[in-house]
DNA sequence: AACCTTTAATTCGACATCGAACAAAGTATC
DNA sequence: GATACTTTGTTCGATGTCGAATTAAAGGTT
């Protein structure tokens, strides 16, 4: 993800860990010349500082730089329909604090951001530092370019809603919103040093969504409803009526709703999709049974858009894909339903941020927000409050 | 498609039509002074000259820029397994001449090539011009970077060849080779001044595949093995056993060869797709409705992906786009089973250029390639022979 | 200790692009 | 037909990037 301004791409690598000039030079692939140059005007302008000196390699030492403004944070938000995750992140979008809230998006936009809004404010108070942008995944379409939710099944009342600006309002910084799927793409892409440049990313939680990297971007579509597969038509699902209008949809039979509605069925009753993870965890076999079944059907949708896109990783992310038996069976199906030249040299792997794929990629927006907001270096250059 | 060589871009402009300077800047979203220079440099190598007087539009009149060598011509191919076209165009991508010519691709590469140099050496004493560049299209998966066929299913013993080698090697200018799907999808795109930055162009012929633009470029995959929609499972084709070794793939259903296939079972023994379409021109009951039940196939397949990339535009080339209840079928079902945020402003359109669009992407990556060699200059400035 | 090798960082000239100002060559208006 | 206006194209200074040469600061060798 480049930013299109090269001091904003150097400001960031320097966040992540303090590094040298002619390390930079390397790994951006830009002449020592031009990083000198960027590194004293971001030293004039107070962001950059000069630390130690790195340990010699057979030569001449290189001066670590890192960012004179350590104690900025961005808050990053995870939003379900009965819970949120609420974090602070640094500029390296390392995560400091996650804390787990809940909410009812039935009570509106107005009510349930300032419940986030409210946790973003007291985590401050109790680990410090300073609030500088805002970043939220909603489990539903976003205009980005509009900011605006968008028609979301799951979340009735709040089509058309800004909630970057309800954000912003009442945390009085820079705020931006995304799908969920799509920043758990950007997120398992940037965690992974080996990612390939093209990626789908499985969110698999009470509902299923994907996101996609194509070249090394996330790709959003024409409409911003890319990635769904939910309404891919598999056999198993036949005769079950989805709330599209269709039957056969992947959404009855793979997502975690449908994992509770069936286990119900078979006369075992659970609360949520936590609770069937539990029982699998436990060895219950219908439970795994359900879950393992849900996995092959997800894998099977997924083959066909593996076959069609031709990824060279697939992630799972989401509260299914810490159970084994999900992740295997998706594995499976893929292997085994996809053309060779597909699967060849194809990755399918569960998720290695401990689920905060998400709040990792809403960082990353969050933080190039920010950085490509005109008065940065004013806001940068200020002394730690 | 930007080269990320400025002079080149300008070139090709100018190639299409000529135009003023400030026309050029205004396009290209350069500044004037830019466009000047490139205009002097291009001068001074004997590329460009200068023409006539534009009408003024109120002011001073524009000066017309066209390029001095208009004679150039490249060679783009079209293979199938018994068919091949082979045409002339120019650098501006417009096709002058295109012929069919019988091959045999299990005759090997090495005669099947000579065939195809053959004609374009026949093309070329026949029509005048200076062959620059070739372009050809391969019904199956080609290494772009390491330009070979990879694995071709309905081209056994081509497994690895280098057919822009043997290109080459016969007609003694560079030479490019990708795959049919993916030439078609870039032609389309060039063609249509609305193109959107995403879709999907599927080639419906004796076999059925698809090409991808993302972000307006061409989009190949991981392994260059993206688009294949054939292996999608539709319910209809649930008996039936497919070439992969899986079952209800759409291939055996919806794809030329299947279409054949279905009307022999009627009862009605014809020779390829070409009758297939004759016989619905003619308003044959049981071909239309083949035909059409093939259409309505695709578009059950092409929902899913539809779902999953969410393009601006999906395109139907091929032979099988030529009939219009195939499209109106593949039409009714995307728009029926996608869903309302995938469909709001899909265009789902037959193609516009004659079934030459894969000619036309061949012919714009054949320039490119012939732009990008370090001797271009000298080449260009000769005059015509 | 003197010298060579290696790596780090800067200096400086070349080049491409931009934007603003300017010159050129028409049309429109009175 | 003089003047204002409009559009085209060039000139010129500023900026950003590159690459080669140079200086800087270590470690290793004899």
């Amino acid at each position: 993800m480049s930013t299109g301004d090269l001091a904003v791409d150097v400001l960031r690598r320097i966040a992540v860990e303090p590094v040298t000039r002619s390390a930079l030079a390397k790994e951006m692939g830009l002449a020592p010349s031009t990083i000198s140059a960027k590194i004293t005007d971001l030293m004039a302008a107070g962001l950059v500082e000069e630390g130690g000196a790195a340990p010699s390699r057979g030569g001449r030492p290189g001066r670590l730089l890192s960012i004179t403004y350590q104690t900025g944070r961005v808050a990053v938000i995870s939003m379900g329909a009965k819970h949120a995750n609420v974090a602070l992140a640094d500029l390296a979008r390392t995560i400091h604090v996650n804390t787990a809230i809940t909410i009812d998006v039935a009570q509106g936009p107005e009510a349930t951001v300032e419940l986030i809004a409210a946790e973003v404010r007291s985590l401050l108070t109790s680990h410090g530092g300073e609030l500088l942008s805002v970043g939220i995944c909603i489990p539903g379409p976003v205009d980005v370019k509009r900011r605006i939710v968008i028609a979301p099944s799951r979340m009735p009342g709040w089509h058309n809603q800004d909630v970057g600006a309800l954000l912003e309002k009442s945390l009085g910084v820079p705020a931006i919103t995304d799908n969920d799927a799509n920043l758990a793409a950007l997120g398992e892409y940037l965690c992974r040093p080996d990612a390939a440049s093209n990626s789908i990313t499985v969110l698999a939680g009470t509902g299923v969504g994907t996101g996609i990297i194509a070249g090394g971007e996330l790709y959003r579509g024409s409409t911003y409803a890319s990635g769904d597969i939910t309404h891919t038509k598999v056999e198993a699902a036949a005769d079950r009526m989805c709330s599209c209008g269709n039957r056969g949809c992947l959404e009855t039979i793979a997502s975690g709703a449908a994992i509770v509605r069936d286990l119900g069925a078979a006369g075992i009753e659970v609360k949520d999709i936590f609770e069937v993870l539990e029982m699998v965890r436990d060895g219950d076999p219908t439970a795994n049974g359900v879950v393992r079944e849900a996995g092959r059907q997800l894998g099977l949708a997924l083959s066909t858009v593996v076959n069609f896109f031709n990824p060279g990783d697939v992630y799972l992310t989401g509260a299914l894909s810490a159970a084994s038996v999900y992740v295997a069976a998706v594995r499976s199906q893929v292997y085994e339903r996809c053309l060779p030249l597909a699967t060849a040299g194809l990755r399918v792997d569960a998720t290695q941020s401990g689920n905060e794929a998400g709040l990792i990629g809403a960082a990353e927006l969050a933080i190039l927000h920010l950085l490509n907001q005109p008065s940065l270096p004013a806001r940068f250059s200020e002394p730690a409050g």
